[in-house]
DNA sequence: TAGGCTATTGTTAGGGC
DNA sequence: CGCCCTAACAATAGCCT
């Protein structure tokens, strides 16, 4: 008996996964063949899974392909929505790269900071009273603080600068907050190119309540200004 | 509140079927998104629909053509499948063809026999006795139930023999009992073509009880033998 | 693995506004 | 038309075989 209302996130569970797969292609299918039915309309469903060397295909093979084909030959405001697709699509992906690159460039330099810190400290130790060699520890764990609020974005990555953005390929069950920024900014940016804004994307929440400020919808994110780190003298 | 199960079929109220359009194919997309996220799985759905310039698509028309592309220029056995399609396909469509046709000519037959006997009976009528003007009564009356037999099958259209086959464009809530047995004869063929008979296809109702006679799987709907008149002498 | 079962959640037809 | 509500209907998660 379903006793859990089920989250929306992928499936661990091999045998579970594919048990729902099965069950739930079938009622698509069959939503999809009522749907067309009951309104008269031309509809197509395809779902592509592993568990079938041939993908699901709703009306038929031929049918699909007829309708897609009506579908993409189009001339019309289909091709500019494609067109605006394609803009939109690059543009959320050039946001999301400059958020990404700064993102690293903020934790590089807090990082070097605290070295050059470490190091001054070092080569001054012996000079140092006890008063300041208490403000040298607190500043420098000052600094780890910091560095760990920058590395709480990347969250699991290793903190290295120089690593490649987070390739958190296989589903997660819990993202972290650069993903979540990151999908905030691409909600922000559909909000805004959209014509009209879909009823999904209109309630952008944003979990955990992390305060990686994004930046307003401008051109340019190259500008570090957007991105100056907040706790730096 | 739903008082009643609706029956599967195009809904005649416009502003119902408007209605339940909308509500139908958002849970459609819905339904979509839930399945592709739970199992992993690539899909995407295409709707048609008058009230709306522009289809309704999933996850995004870049996204569908994409993966109909790639559903498209699979070279093995889904090429064989759409092949495959269209051979059961044009079986199905020469089969009904010829199906419609020899019901025509079933029914043009039984005019032209009526006829004649029609005109026997007033040329010879004065030589008659009352006996026999009852006899030829009977025997026109039966030649008309006859004909009413076969006009059965095409219910609405007009009866003449040289009409195009029933152009019935618009959804009926009724079929007529040649669109049923159509589609019993489909089915047939469906089922004896596929290699796998579709869940869908097994029960092949024959709703009304009509006797009009399928013929079995041969090649040649051609032959006549396969449809000779059940009452002719 | 695939079906069958059932408690539970999800969908939706029909109304009202 | 669109939106909200609710009861009736449908889908399905978790078990079991």
């Amino acid at each position: 008996m379903a006793r859990k209302k089920v989250k929306l996130q992928w499936i661990m569970n091999d045998t579970a996964r594919r048990t729902t797969y099965k069950k739930r292609v079938k009622s698509l299918m069959k939503k999809a063949m009522e749907l067309s039915t009951l309104c008269g309309v031309e509809a197509c469903a395809i779902v592509y899974s592993p568990y079938d060397p041939q993908p699901e295909v709703w009306p038929s093979p031929m049918e699909a392909v007829r309708v897609i084909g009506e579908f993409k030959c189009r001339p019309d405001q289909t091709k500019k929505r494609l067109d605006q697709e394609i803009y939109t699509r690059e543009r959320v992906a050039k946001a999301k790269e400059q958020v990404v690159k700064q993102q690293k460039k903020n934790l590089r330099m807090e990082m070097e900071n605290l070295m050059d810190q470490c190091l001054a400290g070092v080569q001054g130790l012996q000079h140092l009273n006890i008063k300041e060699l208490s403000d040298l520890t607190w500043s420098i764990d000052d600094r780890l603080k910091a560095i760990n609020h920058q590395m709480e974005f990347f969250h699991h990555p290793a903190p290295q600068p120089g690593a490649t953005a987070a390739p958190v390929a296989v589903p997660v069950a819990q993202n972290t907050h650069l993903e979540v920024a990151l999908e905030s900014l691409e909600n922000q940016i559909l909000l805004d190119t959209a014509p009209m804004p879909r009823d999904s994307l209109v309630s952008v929440a944003y979990p955990g309540g992390q305060d990686m400020m994004l930046p307003g919808l401008y051109d340019n994110y190259e500008d570090p200004s957007f991105w100056g780190p907040p706790f730096f003298p």
